[in-house]
DNA sequence: CGCGTTTTGTTCTCACGTTCACAAACTCCT
DNA sequence: AGGAGTTTGTGAACGTGAGAACAAAACGCG
């Protein structure tokens, strides 16, 4: 499920603030959602409550942890060290859970910096050579838009299986490939579409309330 | 929808390809979506496709843009000016969809640059005041994690309505608020679920194999 | 002018996810 | 030890969204 990793950051806010048991109504009320669903999205990985009590913390993490693949390290390359890729490099939360950033390719890396974040940056051609010195699990795409697909194909030919796409299009990979996909635009049209429909309902309110007043003058 | 955006995209790239007319099955497959889901989405915004015939790209370009809000400008504040806030500050996608990077808004602004991507980094606290320069329509959270809530909730008292937020928190805020969340790390280990469980099956695939093996030989 | 072909718009069915509600189980207090 | 009060885990209803199938409509051709 989705839902896991916010459970997951939820309860390390917790323990951070030195709670050792929570029930789900808490937990649920810190990450919005249900508490029966939250009930139900933790029974799916075992029977880690304890009735008239709640949760231990420390253990749930532990195996929300487990469940997800967090007690391994995941190493990631990131491809395209433009403005985002820089950013993505420097990101500090990337380590904390696991995740390591082991590569950083360019198509053209003597644009950019000989070592990003004290990473070196290494040609996208020579990612067959990169894989072999270093394993990589997942594959960042932080190149435009028109670079993205020939990008995933060739991660994909090379035996990557799991994909964050940051360029604004939707690629085309084989079955058994996840890709998951973060796009600033759409997000933001979401935005604006809800900010217009808003707009657009205070109108028609202003409107009625207008047509009422002559109604009543009539 | 949230899909609308994403057709909208699509209809862009096979407008720019010299392509004026397209079936819902040809941009089903762009989107890699269902030709039914595509036109009962089209549907839903008015019947802007002639039968036996397919959608005018232009025209559902407009309709969409129109229904999504993209005709208007949507002056943008991104508040949190460090690696994630200066590449979007710098990234070119914004504007071309009628989002333009109004203000730029940071704790301490005196620590960056004084401006960035040419527009000056004012002082969070000077939130009123650039407010009252400029009408802000949506903002972004670009801050650590532990600042996040406190920023959205000035912001709402501003009178800011939608906040895309890319803190690794989940924001409380009142009804008629929209947030969108953009997580980084939730989206890796998503990831790192599936993989997982890919290696999981491969595991439990060889140990089937190996048990028919021995059972064979027994 | 009418028929066949193509493609939309829509209806119906189904499956999934969400929510409610309750029984089982655990703790605390007397 | 027993009962009251909590809280989990789960079974059943509910609503929503997805997919298949079909009717209506537009175009082209004879």
């Amino acid at each position: 499920m989705a839902r896991l990793p916010e459970y997951l950051r939820a309860l390390t806010s917790l323990a951070e603030a030195g709670i050792s048991v929570c029930s789900s109504e808490e937990l649920a009320a810190a990450v919005n959602v249900n508490s029966a669903k939250l009930r139900k999205d933790l029974s799916y990985l075992g029977s880690y409550g304890t009735r008239g009590v709640g949760y231990d913390v420390d253990y749930l993490r532990y195996q929300i942890a487990r469940e997800i693949g967090l007690t391994q390290d995941w190493p990631v390359a990131i491809v395209g060290i433009g403005n985002l890729g820089h950013a993505l490099a420097n990101y500090s939360g990337f380590g904390s859970r696991g995740f390591r950033v082991a590569a950083l390719l360019d198509a053209a890396p003597e644009r950019c910096e000989e070592s990003v974040a004290g990473i070196p940056v290494r040609s996208f051609d020579d990612l067959d050579a990169v894989l072999a010195e270093t394993p990589i699990a997942i594959g960042v795409i932080a190149t435009p838009a028109g670079a993205a697909q020939g990008v995933a194909d060739r991660l994909v030919a090379a035996g990557i299986t799991s994909i964050l796409n940051f360029a604004p299009t939707t690629l085309a990979v084989p079955a058994g490939v996840s890709v998951r996909k973060v796009d600033l635009s759409v997000e933001l049209q979401i935005l604006a579409y809800h900010e217009q429909r808003r707009a657009g309902a205070e109108e028609l309110r202003g409107a009625a309330i207008a047509a009422a007043g002559e109604e009543q003058s009539a």
